[in-house]
DNA sequence: GCTTACCGTAAGCGTACACTTACGGTAAAT
DNA sequence: ATTTACCGTAAGTGTACGCTTACGGTAAGC
Protein backbone atom coordinates (compact mmCIF):
# COMPACT_ATOMS: atom_id res chain seq x y z
CA UNK A 1 0.00 0.00 0.00
CA UNK A 2 3.15 2.44 0.42
CA UNK A 3 0.64 4.58 3.03
CA UNK A 4 2.03 6.38 5.80
CA UNK A 5 -0.06 3.86 8.00
CA UNK A 6 1.68 0.48 6.30
CA UNK A 7 4.79 1.92 7.24
CA UNK A 8 4.27 2.83 10.66
CA UNK A 9 2.91 -0.29 11.19
CA UNK A 10 6.22 -2.24 9.49
CA UNK A 11 8.85 -0.33 11.23
CA UNK A 12 6.87 -1.03 14.73
CA UNK A 13 8.25 -4.45 14.98
CA UNK A 14 12.17 -4.57 16.43
CA UNK A 15 13.24 -7.67 14.44
CA UNK A 16 11.52 -5.84 11.29
CA UNK A 17 13.36 -2.75 12.16
CA UNK A 18 16.41 -4.40 12.01
CA UNK A 19 15.93 -6.35 8.95
CA UNK A 20 15.00 -2.65 7.21
CA UNK A 21 18.45 -0.99 8.69
CA UNK A 22 20.20 -3.84 7.34
CA UNK A 23 18.93 -3.66 4.13
CA UNK A 24 19.29 0.09 4.34
CA UNK A 25 23.29 -0.16 4.99
CA UNK A 26 23.60 -2.52 1.89
CA UNK A 27 21.85 -4.71 -0.38
CA UNK A 28 21.80 -8.04 0.48
CA UNK A 29 20.16 -11.49 -0.17
CA UNK A 30 17.60 -13.13 2.33
CA UNK A 31 20.02 -15.82 3.87
CA UNK A 32 22.67 -12.60 4.58
CA UNK A 33 20.18 -10.59 6.26
CA UNK A 34 18.92 -14.20 8.42
CA UNK A 35 22.57 -14.42 9.29
CA UNK A 36 22.54 -11.57 11.09
CA UNK A 37 19.12 -11.90 12.83
CA UNK A 38 18.09 -14.16 16.17
CA UNK A 39 15.27 -15.48 13.80
CA UNK A 40 14.82 -17.77 10.93
CA UNK A 41 15.33 -17.39 7.60
CA UNK A 42 11.18 -17.54 6.79
CA UNK A 43 10.92 -15.17 9.40
CA UNK A 44 12.96 -13.15 7.91
CA UNK A 45 11.31 -13.19 4.30
CA UNK A 46 7.75 -12.62 5.66
CA UNK A 47 8.94 -9.59 6.93
CA UNK A 48 10.79 -8.36 4.03
CA UNK A 49 7.41 -9.27 2.33
CA UNK A 50 5.41 -6.71 4.68
CA UNK A 51 8.61 -4.30 4.19
CA UNK A 52 8.04 -4.73 0.60
CA UNK A 53 4.04 -4.55 0.64
CA UNK A 54 4.25 -1.30 3.19
CA UNK A 55 6.86 0.29 0.14
CA UNK A 56 10.14 0.39 2.42
CA UNK A 57 11.94 -2.09 0.23
CA UNK A 58 12.04 -3.19 -3.31
CA UNK A 59 13.36 -6.73 -4.31
CA UNK A 60 15.19 -8.28 -7.51
CA UNK A 61 16.39 -11.72 -8.63
CA UNK A 62 19.58 -12.60 -8.82
CA UNK A 63 19.64 -16.12 -10.12
CA UNK A 64 18.16 -18.12 -7.83
CA UNK A 65 18.53 -15.93 -4.85
CA UNK A 66 16.82 -12.79 -4.22
CA UNK A 67 18.45 -9.45 -3.25
CA UNK A 68 16.80 -7.15 -1.38
CA UNK A 69 17.28 -2.91 -1.08
CA UNK A 70 15.72 -0.16 0.41
CA UNK A 71 13.72 2.31 -1.18
CA UNK A 72 13.66 5.62 0.31
CA UNK A 73 10.95 7.04 -1.27
CA UNK A 74 9.14 4.28 1.16
CA UNK A 75 9.71 6.77 3.81
CA UNK A 76 8.13 10.06 2.53
CA UNK A 77 4.36 9.61 3.41
CA UNK A 78 6.03 9.25 6.96
CA UNK A 79 8.68 11.72 7.09
CA UNK A 80 5.83 14.19 5.72
CA UNK A 81 3.41 13.36 8.19
CA UNK A 82 5.44 13.74 10.89
CA UNK A 83 7.08 17.04 9.80
CA UNK A 84 3.25 18.60 9.47
CA UNK A 85 3.07 17.49 12.70
CA UNK A 86 6.46 19.11 14.36
CA UNK A 87 5.22 22.33 13.51
CA UNK A 88 1.41 21.81 14.54
CA UNK A 89 2.62 20.25 17.67
CA UNK A 90 5.18 23.23 18.40
CA UNK A 91 2.29 25.66 17.87
CA UNK A 92 -0.12 24.05 19.89
CA UNK A 93 3.04 23.30 22.63
CA UNK A 94 3.69 27.11 22.51
CA UNK A 95 0.19 27.81 22.99
CA UNK A 96 -0.57 26.11 25.35
CA UNK A 97 2.84 27.21 27.39
CA UNK A 98 1.34 30.61 26.42
CA UNK A 99 -2.25 29.85 28.23
CA UNK A 100 -0.97 28.25 30.94
CA UNK A 101 2.93 29.61 31.83
CA UNK A 102 2.30 28.81 35.36
CA UNK A 103 0.89 25.16 36.07
CA UNK A 104 3.59 23.44 33.81
CA UNK A 105 5.42 21.64 36.64
CA UNK A 106 1.95 19.40 38.02
CA UNK A 107 2.21 16.74 35.32
CA UNK A 108 3.57 13.41 37.11
CA UNK A 109 5.69 11.22 35.33
CA UNK A 110 6.74 7.09 35.99
CA UNK B 1 10.73 5.10 28.34
CA UNK B 2 10.11 7.77 25.55
CA UNK B 3 12.75 6.44 23.36
CA UNK B 4 12.23 5.46 19.37
CA UNK B 5 10.73 1.84 20.09
CA UNK B 6 8.27 2.96 22.18
CA UNK B 7 7.07 5.96 20.72
CA UNK B 8 6.73 4.17 17.15
CA UNK B 9 4.94 1.33 18.97
CA UNK B 10 2.49 3.78 20.20
CA UNK B 11 1.92 5.36 17.20
CA UNK B 12 1.53 2.06 15.14
CA UNK B 13 -2.01 1.53 16.01
CA UNK B 14 -4.76 4.05 14.05
CA UNK B 15 -6.51 4.54 17.11
CA UNK B 16 -4.33 5.75 19.38
CA UNK B 17 -2.68 7.88 16.14
CA UNK B 18 -6.23 9.15 16.21
CA UNK B 19 -5.98 10.30 20.08
CA UNK B 20 -2.80 11.17 19.41
CA UNK B 21 -3.32 13.94 16.84
CA UNK B 22 -6.60 14.71 18.21
CA UNK B 23 -4.67 16.06 21.37
CA UNK B 24 -2.16 17.76 19.12
CA UNK B 25 -4.71 19.81 18.03
CA UNK B 26 -5.55 21.14 21.70
CA UNK B 27 -5.47 19.80 24.91
CA UNK B 28 -8.79 18.10 25.86
CA UNK B 29 -9.83 16.13 29.08
CA UNK B 30 -10.08 12.25 28.47
CA UNK B 31 -14.30 12.35 27.84
CA UNK B 32 -14.13 14.97 24.46
CA UNK B 33 -11.48 13.12 23.42
CA UNK B 34 -13.49 9.53 23.73
CA UNK B 35 -16.79 11.52 22.41
CA UNK B 36 -14.77 11.77 18.80
CA UNK B 37 -13.83 8.11 18.72
CA UNK B 38 -15.35 4.67 18.30
CA UNK B 39 -13.99 3.27 21.40
CA UNK B 40 -14.64 3.56 24.95
CA UNK B 41 -13.50 6.22 27.55
CA UNK B 42 -12.00 3.57 29.21
CA UNK B 43 -10.03 2.75 25.54
CA UNK B 44 -8.98 6.18 25.04
CA UNK B 45 -7.95 5.73 28.92
CA UNK B 46 -5.22 3.26 28.27
CA UNK B 47 -4.38 4.65 24.79
CA UNK B 48 -3.45 8.03 26.77
CA UNK B 49 -1.56 5.30 29.68
CA UNK B 50 0.75 4.07 26.61
CA UNK B 51 1.25 7.35 24.65
CA UNK B 52 2.19 8.89 27.92
CA UNK B 53 4.81 5.89 28.90
CA UNK B 54 6.29 6.94 25.49
CA UNK B 55 6.70 10.37 26.60
CA UNK B 56 4.09 12.23 23.15
CA UNK B 57 1.50 13.27 25.99
CA UNK B 58 1.70 15.10 29.37
CA UNK B 59 -1.19 15.26 31.58
CA UNK B 60 -2.03 17.52 34.43
CA UNK B 61 -5.06 17.27 36.94
CA UNK B 62 -7.94 20.19 36.59
CA UNK B 63 -10.56 19.23 39.29
CA UNK B 64 -12.12 16.19 38.86
CA UNK B 65 -10.84 16.01 35.00
CA UNK B 66 -7.16 15.24 34.11
CA UNK B 67 -6.19 17.10 30.93
CA UNK B 68 -3.95 15.68 27.87
CA UNK B 69 -1.79 17.73 25.85
CA UNK B 70 0.77 16.42 23.73
CA UNK B 71 5.11 16.37 24.42
CA UNK B 72 6.25 17.36 21.25
CA UNK B 73 9.81 16.47 22.45
CA UNK B 74 8.38 12.89 21.90
CA UNK B 75 9.14 13.29 18.46
CA UNK B 76 12.43 14.00 18.90
CA UNK B 77 14.10 10.65 19.03
CA UNK B 78 12.09 8.94 15.93
CA UNK B 79 12.59 12.44 14.22
CA UNK B 80 15.95 11.82 14.81
CA UNK B 81 16.24 8.37 13.77
CA UNK B 82 14.55 8.99 10.35
CA UNK B 83 16.56 11.96 9.21
CA UNK B 84 19.54 9.87 10.06
CA UNK B 85 18.06 7.59 8.39
CA UNK B 86 16.85 9.37 5.14
CA UNK B 87 20.17 10.56 4.13
CA UNK B 88 21.92 7.00 4.83
CA UNK B 89 18.77 5.63 2.70
CA UNK B 90 19.75 8.13 -0.11
CA UNK B 91 23.06 7.27 -0.16
CA UNK B 92 22.50 3.87 -0.18
CA UNK B 93 19.89 4.20 -2.80
CA UNK B 94 22.23 6.46 -5.41
CA UNK B 95 25.15 3.87 -5.13
CA UNK B 96 22.64 0.99 -5.99
CA UNK B 97 21.58 3.10 -8.86
CA UNK B 98 25.28 3.32 -9.86
CA UNK B 99 26.40 0.10 -9.53
CA UNK B 100 23.31 -2.00 -11.57
CA UNK B 101 22.14 1.00 -13.32
CA UNK B 102 20.28 -1.14 -15.57
CA UNK B 103 18.36 -3.36 -14.09
CA UNK B 104 15.90 -1.14 -11.90
CA UNK B 105 12.61 -2.73 -14.01
CA UNK B 106 11.99 -5.66 -12.69
CA UNK B 107 11.12 -5.64 -9.49
CA UNK B 108 8.01 -6.95 -8.94
CA UNK B 109 4.92 -5.39 -7.12
CA UNK B 110 1.84 -6.23 -6.00
C1' DG C 1 -23.40 14.31 53.93
C1' DC C 2 -25.10 12.70 49.64
C1' DT C 3 -25.19 12.70 44.81
C1' DT C 4 -23.14 13.47 40.36
C1' DA C 5 -19.29 13.83 37.21
C1' DC C 6 -14.87 12.30 35.65
C1' DC C 7 -11.32 9.17 35.47
C1' DG C 8 -7.87 4.97 36.10
C1' DT C 9 -7.53 0.11 36.63
C1' DA C 10 -8.74 -4.88 36.97
C1' DA C 11 -10.62 -8.87 34.65
C1' DG C 12 -11.84 -11.20 30.69
C1' DC C 13 -12.20 -11.99 25.73
C1' DG C 14 -11.20 -12.26 20.76
C1' DT C 15 -7.98 -11.48 17.40
C1' DA C 16 -3.91 -10.12 15.12
C1' DC C 17 0.80 -11.34 14.68
C1' DA C 18 5.60 -12.93 15.05
C1' DC C 19 7.73 -17.21 15.00
C1' DT C 20 8.66 -22.10 14.04
C1' DT C 21 8.89 -26.41 11.11
C1' DA C 22 7.61 -28.55 6.80
C1' DC C 23 7.07 -28.37 2.06
C1' DG C 24 7.40 -27.12 -2.99
C1' DG C 25 9.48 -24.54 -6.67
C1' DT C 26 13.26 -22.40 -9.48
C1' DA C 27 18.16 -21.82 -10.72
C1' DA C 28 23.00 -23.07 -10.83
C1' DA C 29 26.51 -26.99 -10.44
C1' DT C 30 28.44 -31.51 -11.33
C1' DA D 1 19.45 -35.75 -15.00
C1' DT D 2 20.48 -35.39 -10.24
C1' DT D 3 22.02 -32.81 -6.63
C1' DT D 4 22.65 -28.59 -4.15
C1' DA D 5 21.55 -23.85 -2.99
C1' DC D 6 18.23 -20.30 -2.21
C1' DC D 7 13.82 -18.77 -1.42
C1' DG D 8 8.45 -18.12 -0.69
C1' DT D 9 4.43 -19.99 1.38
C1' DA D 10 1.28 -23.00 4.08
C1' DA D 11 0.06 -24.72 8.60
C1' DG D 12 0.19 -24.48 13.37
C1' DT D 13 1.29 -22.36 17.92
C1' DG D 14 2.00 -19.02 21.75
C1' DT D 15 1.58 -14.53 23.06
C1' DA D 16 0.91 -9.70 22.94
C1' DC D 17 -2.70 -6.34 22.56
C1' DG D 18 -6.85 -3.58 21.74
C1' DC D 19 -11.40 -3.60 23.37
C1' DT D 20 -15.32 -4.15 26.52
C1' DT D 21 -17.83 -4.18 31.04
C1' DA D 22 -17.42 -3.65 35.99
C1' DC D 23 -15.56 -1.49 39.80
C1' DG D 24 -13.28 1.90 43.06
C1' DG D 25 -11.53 6.44 44.00
C1' DT D 26 -11.34 11.59 43.95
C1' DA D 27 -13.36 16.23 43.13
C1' DA D 28 -17.19 19.41 42.53
C1' DG D 29 -22.44 20.52 43.25
C1' DC D 30 -26.64 20.59 45.80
Amino acid sequence: MANMNSALLALADPTRRAVFERVARSPAPVGDIAMGLPVSRPAVSQHLKVLKEAGLVLDHADGARRIYRIDPRGLGPLRAWLDQFWGEALDAFAADLEAHAKDDKDDDHD
